[in-house]
This record gives C-alpha cells, structure tokens and sequence, in this order.
DNA sequence: ATTGAGCGG
C-alpha cells in the first residue's frame, strides 16, 4: 500500500521545528486502493469499466476479471460505424461480493500500459452531469499515482471515481480528480485537505469547475454591455428598452438589422451601471417573448467571439479526425462531374463505405 | 502553472 504523508502546513514566522524530512514513498502496485464502504449499488454485479486502452480486447478483460470470480458476461464498447472501441467496457459477475471484490483488487491496473478505472455501472447519468461531489486537486507530488490519490480521499467516504491527470507516457501532471458519492464527503475532503501536505507538496483541494464556471467566478466580470438573440422579427428598438429599462437605466437599445431593415433578431442594450446589466441577464436569459425563447449574455468583444468560434471549431475538428481516424480518405483535384454515388461506388471495391461527400468550398462553421 | 470522463445487451 503507497505511503502516503499528510501534514499540517508549518506557520512560516512561528519558528515552529521544520516539517519531518520528506517520506519515501514507494508506490506498490500489488494490491488495490481503498475500499468502496458508501452505500452505493449494494449487491450489484455489473462493472464499468473506463480509460482503456482502444486495444484493449474482451480476452484480456476475461483474463484479469476471471482470476477474481465467475463472469456472466464481458464486452467492450464500439462505435457502431467503425467498430473501434470507445475505450469502455461491462463486466458482469454473478454474485455483488466477487463485483466489489474486482473493484477494489484490480482498479487501476495497466492493461496495454494504461491503467484502468473501474466503476459500478450507473446507467442514470444525472449524477454524473450534475457534477456534485467532484473535486479537483493540483499540485500534487509526481510520485502519487491512482492508487495513492484513491488511498488518501477514500478517508472521506465512498469515491466514485478518481484519477491522476497523466501524460501520454504515464507521467503524472501534477494534478487530479475525485468524484465522491455524496457532496458531503467532497466538502469534507476539502476541509480537511485543502492546503495541506502530501508528500511535502502543499496541494490546493477544491470543488471542480470547468473552464467556463472558473473565470465567471474568477475574473470580475463586470459589463454594461448586454447581448440578446433569438429575437421574433417584430421584436423592435423600443420593445428592447422596455423589456430592459425594468432592471436600470439604459444608455442605447439596438436591433440589429440587414441592408432592407429585416431584424437579424438578435441586438445589443447597455446598461448605465454593471449590476444593472447583471440583473437583467440573470432575469431575461432564457425567457420567453412572442415564442421566442432568448438568449442574453454579456456582450462579447469581437476578438472574444472570434477565440470562442476558434475554439469550438478545432474542438469539432478534432472530433472528427479523431472518430475517422485511419479510416478517412482525402482526394483531390477531382472534376466536378464526378458525384458523391460515383465516388462512393469507385471505392466500394475495397470495403463498405460509411460516407462520402465531395465539397465545393472549404467548410466553415 | 496544471480543472476529466461519462454507461450496453
């Protein structure tokens, strides 16, 4: 079982003795983490099994998961089209005591190299996309790995899921992630952890928040400028005022509208005053006028905007070759009578085509 | 300094 010291940060000016010289920390990796104690899926015999590697075959899961109990049944996941593994799979015990018995002895062994993490399988993902009882930890001493993160938080109850950020060889980043069961436990691993030492490492512990909550929270951001969309195409300067004047003084209301005076239903109110502008975002964002359900956010600059599309275009990109990839062909300098059919049957010869698009113009979001 | 992934037959 890894080692692991925890410690109460040392008062700089106290002139207290220095901390204890620093613990080797041999990190085993023979016997599993702590044990799953909450009251979770008692008695369940169906395992999730994430983070494998796409190689990773229903025979090698067979191998590692029979040696703890009787198997009913093992698969990997696939995309439907490609057939590659979406890098999951199911184990399915007979009995709940061999279930929790895998958990706990075989979470996070390497398999192709890359340690696995086991979970019950919950097939509700309201827990999962409320985000409640998840933690972040950073600064984090290079040595702790799973097992060790996992060892240190189960003291405060029952852990879901845990990992160490890794790069592509393995080599922790220096931070992690725990998902309790309850947000209770997570509050209380926060309390009692946050700021303190690991492995003479002092570590931040802090709920989760995704890139977006954290510099909403972050970054003061005030504005006056306020951005509505989704506007009905009667939907007018005036009635913009109106419906914004309710929560303060507003310097200018615009719809913005093309060469013939059509709306393009979004526009652009400021606010004399911040909170004002804060107000009515909190209140107008999502409402309903004329059926129309609108957007209102903070008014984004332009560069702003432009990073965002940027972003979530190279995110899509990204999607796409990755889904494809190896299996998308690129040709070009075709002539333009050449037809998606025409293409799709040329290349049938070789193997099932799932899709086939010729394009005019470079694609744009 | 570094804030994830994510549930079938």
């Amino acid at each position: 079982m890894a080692q692991i010291q925890v410690q109460r940060q040392q008062a700089a000016a106290t002139g207290a003795a220095a901390p204890p010289p620093p613990q080797s920390m041999p990190t085993q990796n023979g016997m599993a983490g702590g044990v799953a104690t909450g009251p979770i899926p008692l008695g369940s015999t169906s395992l999730y099994v994430g983070d494998l590697d796409l190689n990773v075959s229903e025979a090698q899961l067979a191998d590692l998961f029979g040696q703890v109990g009787q198997l009913v049944s093992i698969r990997v996941c696939r995309d439907q089209t490609t057939r590659r593994s979406l890098g999951y799979a199911y184990i399915n015990f007979t009995n709940g005591q061999e279930a929790a018995r895998a958990l706990e002895l075989l979470n996070f062994t390497p398999l192709n190299n890359s340690p696995i993490r086991i979970m019950y399988s919950h097939r509700d993902p309201s827990l999962r996309k409320s985000g409640a009882g998840n933690i972040y930890i950073k600064n984090l001493d290079k040595a702790i790995d799973h097992k060790a993160l996992h060892d240190t938080f189960s003291a405060f109850g029952n852990i879901l899921s845990c990992k160490v950020a890794t790069d592509a060889s393995g080599q922790s980043k220096g931070y992690g992630f725990v998902q309790f069961d309850t947000e209770e436990a997570a509050k209380n691993a926060i309390d009692k952890l946050n700021g303190m030492l690991i492995n003479d490492k002092q570590v931040y512990v802090g709920p989760f928040l995704r890139k977006q909550e954290r510099d909403s929270s972050t970054s003061n951001t005030r504005f006056n400028n306020v951005f509505v969309k989704n506007l009905s195409e009667s939907t007018a300067d005036e009635d913009l005022k109106n419906v914004f004047g309710e929560y303060g003084s507003i310097t200018s209301a615009v719809v913005m509208r093309d060469g013939d005076g059509k709306s393009r239903c979004f526009g652009f109110v400021n606010f004399e005053n911040a909170d004002d502008a804060a107000k009515a975002v909190e209140a107008l964002n999502g409402e309903k006028f004329d059926d129309k359900e609108w957007f209102v956010a903070k008014a984004q600059k332009k560069s702003e905007r432009e990073q965002e599309l940027k972003g979530r275009f190279e995110q899509s990109m990204k999607e796409a070759v990755d889904k494809y990839q190896g299996l998308n062909l690129y040709i070009k300098n075709l002539d333009d009578t050449i037809s998606d059919e025409m293409l799709k049957e040329m290349f049938s010869e070789f193997g099932t085509v799932t899709s086939c698009k010729g394009l005019l113009v470079p694609v744009s979001i």
